[in-house]
DNA sequence: GTTACGCATGGTA
DNA sequence: GTACCATGCGTAA
């Protein structure tokens, strides 16, 4: 019986979803009707072309030309697999796909395909696969040989009904019983000590798990269903993302990634927006990248990418961009793998300009370069400032760095970090809290599966073992999502006076000014921050008759509602006269709105003043006194600074640390000697020399106050400031110091914030 | 005072 | 234990 099969799923006048009826191939597998037009689509392991009218096409591995490759080819990258073995009818230089049979732990041809277009085997599906105690299973062991060499082995079995199940206890078995389900999405379930961990129902509910294989390249077996249940395949031939829409998983191992991944068309013919993970295919990156580097790029964004530039674009490789890659030192850590894989290669330290197109078409001139470090290197590009700056990147954006070819330039692309998160996933935030930029305080997103909520993402993806996803979550955690929400639009209208430039978590640790006041500076922005957080919590108003419910991330609970929130009225913040915030039920005029950010502004200063003195105190204290740790450290790390395990305290600062501010003794004990070498001592020292110099530099200049000032904090002069408060005059001139002073802070601390 | 540079350190995988 | 890498620190410009 000849059926007509359709290509991308659909049949030939694109119905697609709905299946009358199914029939047996001669070959085992099915083809099945549809309801609208009768045509039939081909749903099967093999579907020849000598059986069809209508097949889809694509380019042979080997020789480039057109190959039968059966209509599913064109439609499902696992039924690419299913046909992995393909011969190329144009050169007949292709899989061959011998039938095989398991028998107990071994597997044996059952019947080989001559490896000749015109006598392809038609058999039926031996009946002694139907077995492996799934009465309605039929099982097919392939293996297809692809070049002369063996791949990987996989298997494949359908069921007429929606339950499926994987045996993860048989090792022969790379996969089994992968299932179409109407949805067009494959699913699975894994049996573990004979206990199905997934099933088809939960599937459709919460998880479903897509598996999307590709012809092997013949070099490296595929990841088993354990692997990719436990998330272990990284570094394998095989990649994993989520489509977008579903909660899905694929694997595709690398050779067919741009032959069907890149070009692959969804069945209704528009170009996928997945987003997935690409692993070098070439270079020297190839199988040695981190999947964490592998460029994710979806394929309507490479080819709005590729006619933009009017160039091939081949995405390289991204990395998520540090505090420091988007701070003003301007120096972008490399991969080092991705650096030695896709760079030229530099010997000298001083590395080479490297020229590059940003997405916007600007030309960037970047130096490539690297530290040694540890007998290693360390890659940097430096002088990326002006770009970053350009694209507005922050940290925990992503660049992403294609070729173009030919050519050979490089593509500086990005990514928002916010952006990631629902479109990276394929999902967007569900909390109204946290939404996106592009979706702030909106809803529910469309791409959000009904009843699925981002928590069940994040837990599912951190099950997978995702380790982008863990940044995510991370991410997520940390709230930078509302840090997005604060820099839009509506939020300065509102609160100009408020947030001028809305610190971001990135930002606040970008920005962090030059060395010596990072600590002060660090404050202000950590309490800028806080301070914008809580008012921007209390400007966000629950729309009226909006019931939240409360949901747990990350051991954070968050109120979700269905509707967006009103922003900037009914909740305002009031200042307490002890600066404390607290919130206000009525409507706030705009002028009472200005005062109470004026009054906020107060607050916040007044806090700034009592830091700073706070600081000063435990500074001029010194050596002598025993650092409060709610100063020292957790002060220091703001409660409401997320970035605090990352900037506020130096790694080195830790138990054991015998650095000055660590190895004070207790209070009133340990005098230093004059001639003590302690490192606190050698520090103070040094300062004073510093100090002398100073002073020297002054007093040569005529400026006679300036010398006074000397025994005045100086706000950016961190912990020097503090130290000429224990010296004398007297011993300032001899270069002496007690390094067991206690200077009257009354008399002499001032505080220029 | 500020910035840039080069290296060192330590957290983390 | 090792390699990687984020970033802190000292110094020079």
């Amino acid at each position: 019986m000849e059926v007509e099969v359709c290509m991308n799923g659909a049949c030939k006048n694109g119905y697609a979803r709905e299946w009358k009826k199914g029939w047996p191939l001669r070959s085992g597998g099915f083809a099945r009707l549809c309801d609208k037009c009768g045509s039939a689509y081909a749903n099967s392991i093999f579907c020849e072309k000598f059986h069809l009218h209508q097949t889809g096409w694509r380019e042979c591995d080997f020789c480039n030309k057109s190959i039968h490759c059966g209509c599913i080819i064109s439609r499902f990258s696992f039924e690419y697999l299913d046909f992995g073995g393909i011969r190329c009818s144009t050169c007949l230089k292709a899989s061959q796909l011998p039938l095989i049979q398991e028998t107990g732990n071994s597997i044996r041809p059952i019947r080989s395909v001559k490896n000749h277009a015109s006598d392809r085997h038609t058999e039926h599906i031996d009946d002694r696969l139907f077995l492996d105690g799934c009465s309605k299973r039929k099982l097919m062991h392939m293996r297809s040989i692809v070049d002369g060499r063996e791949s990987s082995r996989w298997t494949q079995a359908k069921r007429d009904d929606r339950d499926s199940c994987i045996d993860l206890n048989r090792e022969d078995m790379r996969f089994s019983n992968v299932m179409k389900s109407s949805n067009h999405s494959l699913k699975f379930t894994t049996l573990e000590n004979n206990r199905p961990t997934w099933d088809s129902r939960s599937m459709h509910r919460s998880s479903s798990l897509n598996i999307s294989l590709g012809a092997s390249s013949g070099n490296s077996a595929l990841p088993s269903a354990l692997e990719i249940v436990e998330g272990r395949f990284e570094g394998k031939t095989s990649f994993s993302s989520f489509h977008q829409g579903q909660r899905s998983l694929s694997i595709m191992p690398k050779p067919l990634m741009n032959a069907i991944t890149i070009n692959m068309e969804t069945s209704n013919g528009m170009i996928s927006q997945e987003r997935v993970a690409r692993p070098p295919t070439d270079g020297k990156g190839k199988n040695m990248l981190l999947s964490r580097y592998w460029p994710r790029i979806t394929d309507q964004e490479l080819q709005q990418l590729s006619g933009d530039l009017k160039s091939t674009i081949v995405p390289l490789f991204e990395k998520v961009l540090s505090a420091s890659d988007a701070g003003r030192i301007g120096r972008l850590v490399l991969p080092k793998s991705c650096a030695e894989a896709y760079f030229p290669p530099i010997s000298q330290s001083e590395g080479l300009p490297l020229h590059m197109k940003d997405v916007k078409g600007n030309e960037w001139t970047f130096q490539f370069r690297f530290w040694p470090n540890n007998n290693s290197r360390m890659y940097v590009l430096e002088g990326v400032t002006p770009c970053i700056q350009a694209l507005q990147l922050n940290a925990g954006d992503i660049v992403i760095f294609s070729r173009i070819d030919p050519g050979g330039k490089f593509v500086l692309g990005f990514r928002r970090a916010s952006d990631s998160i629902d479109s990276q996933d394929g999902f967007a935030a569900h909390s109204n809290v946290f939404s996106t930029k592009e979706t702030t305080f909106s809803g529910a997103s469309a791409n959000m599966h009904p009843g699925n909520s981002y928590h069940d993402l994040l837990q599912t993806r951190k099950g997978n073992g995702d380790p982008y996803l863990n940044r995510c979550s991370e991410h997520f955690r940390l709230g930078t999502g509302i840090a997005d929400c604060l820099r839009t639009e509506n939020f300065e209208m509102v609160n100009n006076d408020l947030v001028q430039l809305p610190i971001s978590v990135s930002e606040k640790t970008q920005n962090i000014g030059p060395m010596c006041k990072r600590l002060l500076v660090h404050n202000e922005d950590a309490m800028e921050l806080r301070v914008t957080w809580e008012e921007a919590q209390g400007l966000l108003c629950p729309a009226p008759r909006v019931k939240s419910s409360i949901v747990t991330i990350e051991d954070q609970e968050f109120e979700e509602y269905e509707e967006p929130p009103v922003f900037g009225k009914k909740t305002t913040i009031n200042a307490r006269s002890s600066g404390s915030l607290s919130l206000a039920t009525e409507e706030t005029s705009p002028q009472e709105l200005d005062n109470v950010l004026v009054t906020s502004k107060d607050s916040k200063k007044r806090r700034i003043m009592e830091k700073a003195k706070s600081i000063i105190e435990h500074e001029a204290f010194g050596l002598n006194e025993e650092p409060s740790a709610g100063v020292l450290d957790d002060d220091l790390a703001e409660p409401g600074d997320t970035s605090g395990g990352a900037t506020t305290k130096h790694p080195r600062h830790r138990s054991g640390c015998i650095c000055i501010m660590c190895i004070r003794p207790p209070s009133g004990k340990g005098r230093h000697r004059a001639t003590c070498t302690c490192p606190a001592c050698i520090t103070v020292k040094r300062r004073l020399d510093s100090l002398m110099t100073r002073k020297q530099q002054r007093q040569s200049e005529g400026e006679a106050d300036g010398s006074q000032k000397d025994y005045i904090y100086e706000g950016d002069e961190g912990d020097g400031g503090s130290l000429s408060g224990c010296l004398k005059e007297g011993e300032l001139s001899a270069g002496q110091i007690d390094l067991n002073c206690r200077p009257n802070l009354d008399e002499d601390m001032q505080v220029d914030i």
